[in-house]
DNA sequence: CACCCTACCAAGCATTTGCTTGGTATGCTG
DNA sequence: CAGCATACCAAGCAAATGCTTGGTAGGGTG
């Protein structure tokens, strides 16, 4: 691992922790053992170190999805798929993940960051198309407002970034195995509908 | 309308979208018209700010949440009643809440704001309560991992802060009606069980 | 008219911020 | 040994930050 991978793993847990504006580049110095204009050896600017965790951690991602939506399996199947990659990804780049979800809205405002929003973009065709083929192979229960249902699975999945620890009790596999079952079943007793 | 309250109102706005510690008190005078210095003859601090945004909305919040565990319901009526009280918090005080949500961890570092740690596990204590009786009288799946539960609905229902507009087109009770349903019987079709 | 309260301005201060500049120490390579 | 690249320090700058201080304008009240 070269010095200037160190001091980018360094930046990821800082920003993910801190958010991005709110670490400082004395923060991931100090963190390093250096003086903050050392830094500037290395990187371009504090923008620049972000851009370098993320578009990577994109690439690597929405590849994975692409390889779900060229399977042929069927929609349960793939969103099943879909939802145990996020949940890796949530375990294999905890930072990036959560830079991503913090702080996206904040530098989709840069016209350097104008992919974040390509990305989002991207992500809501993935689920959405999930989603429509289900309703359409029957699969899935016709009366789901589609868009509604998307931003239930997004959030849902993202927002364990928060909580979520690599390495602690629970395997980003136990976590998808009961949130595939909740989404896809709910928690109630089965039969005992009342709706 | 008190001048006071008029600021506060511009503040909560600001802090909502931009975040606590990224919006300065010469943005919030700027909205305001006025100069940043102009601000202290009405406020101590810019702390003093957000604690009388989310003070109040925290008492009136956790009082329906009380109202709810007090009521002689059934199990599942009352965790409806929770998520839909939480829906209308989410509509009727959607700038207290994104403050809640995306500034808690870091306010909760300052001993002024320590209560924000107890709210926080007042908080878990009302959902977990909620699901462990709805377990114990069988309207729950025996299975479930209520802890994992608990932060599932948590996150589904206050993530909905970052894109539920209020005055939009779906009122605060059709996306409680949609959530609900989703949480309780799933988006697969019924009686279709994989697991 | 004298007094006082509310709401604000004008100016600035100490600190923090991202980043720059010129220089030094160390080790590798020909 | 000469030459060069890597990794860093020391010092500081311009801008932004939260907040302070002393003052002013206007309206209501005795």
């Amino acid at each position: 691992m070269s010095r200037r991978e160190q001091l980018l793993a360094i930046a990821a847990t800082l920003f993910a922790e801190k958010g991005f504006r709110n670490t400082t580049v004395r923060d991931i110095a100090d963190a390093a053992g250096i003086l903050s204009g050392s830094l500037y050896h290395h990187f371009d600017s504090k923008e620049s170190m972000v851009d370098e965790l993320l578009v990577p951690f994109q690439d690597e991602l929405f590849g994975k999805y692409d390889a779900i939506l060229a399977s042929g399996d069927d929609a349960r199947t793939k969103l099943e798929a879909a939802v145990r990659v996020s949940f890796e990804a949530i375990d294999q780049h905890p930072h990036e993940v959560a830079i991503f979800q913090n702080d996206a809205d904040h530098l989709g405002t840069f016209e350097r960051f104008g992919y974040l929003a390509d990305r989002n973009a991207q992500s809501r065709q993935v689920w959405v198309s999930l989603i429509e083929e289900g309703v359409r192979t029957g699969v899935l229960r016709p009366d789901l407002d589609v868009t509604l249902t998307y931003r239930f699975i997004r959030d849902t999945v993202w927002v364990a970034v928060r909580w979520y620890r690599p390495g602690g009790g629970l395997s980003h596999t136990d976590v998808a195995d009961q949130y595939v079952r909740i989404l896809l079943d709910g928690i109630a007793i089965e039969g005992n509908d009342h709706g």
